[in-house]
DNA sequence: AAGTTAATTAGCTTGTTGGTGAAATACAGA
DNA sequence: TCTGTATTTCACCAACAAGCTAATTAACTT
């Protein structure tokens, strides 16, 4: 794993089962056996996947009795909607470009339609 | 690395070696060596995250004589940056507030234990 | 044809990730 | 205090990531 931050956040995401956690956590804080239950892997395996996302500020966790509820910490999340967003113009380039072929497209085959 | 598209593009900007050459490729196209330029790491090394890159989709290459050309592709940005703005609730209008209202929770709480 | 430049592949090492079951810890309640 | 529940830590393993050097492929240049 990499030391800083944004390659924590990411690395952390890079998990089909830890955006799924997080998904889960939208609801509110959950226990680890609320947010194991959907899943078929041992706690031990979820603990680490936890472990991960609380190592990259994605998730804190509290204490209550035995239980150590875990709640969504949105700060790294907004770390990389960041980084992403400096290249928003070029995905927006891209579907402007694709617009205008498909357009373009469009506009030939009624020709030939024609 | 995960097999889903969103996982892979995850795990490829999880470094920051690759961000840097995405950054760079913002500029325009690059060769390999253009793009090597900046680090201190062997051309093979160079290669190996480039193809990590392209994988995940983030990349394409052209060739041009002895060149291999690579272009921004932002597709798995776009993907990447949509995932992440479901969450912009918990950090956007209402970060602050809920800060203070999970403190407030918190502080009620304690409040009952004594 | 021979040499040069661009880039990749091959083979290796090292460290990390993701999983397991078994044991340990922490707390609640009878 | 004993028992059950929640969760973590402890080995351990297999697979993978990231780096290197050396060798190879591909294409231009002389």
């Amino acid at each position: 794993m990499k030391s800083d931050p944004l390659s924590a956040a990411f690395a952390a995401l890079a998990d089909p089962t830890r955006r799924a956690m997080l998904t889960r956590l939208c609801e509110g804080e959950a226990t680890v056996n609320e947010i194991a239950a959907p899943f078929d892997l041992s706690l031990p395996a979820i603990s680490k996947h936890l472990k991960v996302l609380e190592g990259a500020g994605l998730i804190s966790r509290g204490r209550a009795a035995q239980f150590r509820p875990c709640r969504l910490e949105p700060g790294p999340l907004k770390d990389v909607a960041d980084w992403v967003e400096r290249y928003r113009r070029f995905w927006d380039e891209s579907l402007d470009r694709l617009d205008s072929y498909l357009k373009e497209i469009q506009h030939k085959e009624k020709s030939d339609d024609a």
